[in-house]
DNA sequence: GGCTTTTGTCGAAGCGCTTCGACAAAACCA
DNA sequence: TGGTTTTGTCGAAGCGCTTCGACAAAAGCC
């Protein structure tokens, strides 16, 4: 591996200007830069990572802790992911990956020996047991989702609230007055992941303020979950006209169940879904949904990640807005049935 | 930030000894390594990675090169990178995460810049146009796959012929002759990502050996996939009993076109599935399975990276051995059945 | 009891880069 | 035209660690 002073030698100059052809950080000619580049290429030149940030005190590599159990949402753990490395990558830095259950003890890990430049940290609790560390670290850190004191902290994620509103409006707006939700699962509830009592706040609100008749319920993942929150949803709220699923998981069975009892989507009953694009056009009905905008909120992360570590200044809360895309499960209701 | 010359300070010793407490090379005494760890612990030391790789040219990063498209097998791809960071951390390295389609020039971007000590690269492909690259590498690599020349190179996967032979021979041996086999998606096969020739090489060879009658389709992707393939199966092989499923996508459809056609899984056709084990598990019916060891396979990536820096022998080529789950997809057919 | 070996510690060199200060030459400005 | 600023380059220091050689003291060996 050639070194500095071998492209240096190369090319007739000192060490420092090649450095400088490198950084830009001063005036350069463009003969003597051409020809450092041309050492460079010649002697297929790369820069040793870790020499350059020991002198440099800059790694240009994000950290991004994902939750890697095998759990739900995988395949949203896996967009937020690309997103983050290929948009890190646009800014030229690499990405250091990490497991949630390292805990606090992983993000300090890699804070202290100066592994990283800053932190992404996904799926957070509302009194995540990392705040305090990571208020503590040297490096910046941007969260994906909203924990309970976030004060001083960059977070960035879908609006929830207004996510439950959007739903509740579109179909408030087709005539549905009688409308459940299919919520997370209680573990999620339980996790306390913020993001589900955003949701689920926001549509009360909403409920209340465009005086609806609804009714919410979680939903245990596989089947019979499913079942059971439909059943139970159709006894607080006799003939509802219309679902919001917030639910990757139930949608699947919710669906089949539905098909499977004579209630057709639309027609029966309107459905508006909460998920990634992808999920909603893979359902044997089209459904019109919320995308959950994982690749905005990736990319979104790291462009604040790499404002924070230039100084400039950011948004300390981005809650994206949402965006409904009307496809094929919902229908008007006619004034008579209303 | 303290360095390792506080450390030395607070300890009354030079920074040498420090080192060599930290990394054990030297005998030290009992009481002065006390006393260097109290420091240690007391400052809240931690040495600084790109020092430290600066000076022992060794990163204690791994690369893992993964298809971060958003694609089919995101699960799997998701429980590969999981193992992968465990054993990692398990061997006290970290995980760099690059994407496949950074190609060739990721990989020697951070090979030769020294931010890894060793690559894992998953999704390979039969021809992979980065085997040249990795061989001319100073890092070792271990692929997740096997291509067609992959000699003096160190690959982990399932043993996917074995796998074929397995579940042909569990159906034959429950008296089954007429199998098809419902196969990956036209692109994987022109991919070229070897699992799914070596699968039905597999399924072909052990064909011709039990003397069975079988078919082979690929699936397109969706339920129309699925209902083509399913139908271009019963047309050549009329009659057939069992199917055999390397397809994860593939397999709900198919089991909800046989369920609408009134086909009962085991009693009118038996499966065999080759898939994740939750995946087989959250089927309607619990299917009789041979696992994608994800886990184990990410797990023994690792382990061979390991072994490969400090040069201990290696099986270049290890194809996991396969194991059948009975559940309940499969049943006996009784002589006069067959 | 002298010999070698092991144990325990230190100092210094060096890993490959960035960055600061210095300085000469060129360009700009009145 | 003399002074100031900008341009272009260099040398040296230093980032924080590992590791080698040196060496004194302790231990092992007939």
């Amino acid at each position: 591996m050639p070194t500095i002073s071998d492209v240096a030698r190369a090319a007739g100059v000192s060490p420092s200007t090649v450095s400088y052809v490198l950084s830009g950080r001063r005036p350069i000619s463009a003969e003597t830069r051409a020809r450092v580049q041309a050492a460079i290429a010649e002697l297929g030149f790369h820069p040793h990572a870790g020499a350059r940030a020991l002198a440099s005190s800059k790694t240009n590599v994000l950290a991004l802790v994902a939750p890697l159990r095998v759990d739900v949402n995988v395949p949203v753990i896996m967009q937020f992911a690309t997103a983050v490395v290929t948009a890190a990558r646009s800014f030229n830095h690499d990405v250091l990956l990490l497991t949630k259950d390292e805990g606090t003890a992983g993000l300090e890990r890699v804070a202290h020996s100066t592994m990283v430049d800053a932190l992404i940290l996904m799926d957070i609790e509302r009194d995540d047991v990392r705040l305090p560390a990571i208020r503590t670290l040297k490096q910046p850190s941007v969260l994906i989702g909203l924990p309970a004191d976030h004060a001083g902290i960059a977070c960035v994620d879908l609006d929830f609230e207004a996510a439950a509103a959007c739903a509740l409006g579109h179909l408030a707006g087709h005539g549905h007055q009688r409308i459940g939700l299919v919520g997370p699962s209680p573990a999620v509830y339980r996790r306390q992941t913020t993001y589900a009592d955003r949701f689920l706040a926001g549509f009360l609100q909403t409920s209340n303020e465009l005086r609806l008749r609804t009714a919410t319920h979680p939903c245990e993942p596989g089947v019979e979950g499913a079942r059971a929150a439909l059943a139970d949803l159709d006894t607080e709220l006799p003939g509802l006209t219309a679902l919001v699923v917030h639910n990757e998981e139930a949608l699947r069975p919710l669906l089949d169940l539905l098909h499977a009892a004579g209630r057709r989507v639309p027609e029966d009953v309107s459905v508006v879904a909460v998920c990634p694009r992808d999920v909603a056009t893979a359902m044997p009905v089209d459904l019109t949904s919320i995308d959950i905008p994982a690749h905005d909120v990736g990319t979104l992360a790291v462009e604040t990640a790499m404002r924070l570590l230039d100084n400039r200044s950011v948004d300390y809360t981005r809650l994206l807005e949402p965006r409904l895309v009307e496809r094929a499960s919902c229908r008007e209701i006619s004034p008579s049935h209303r």
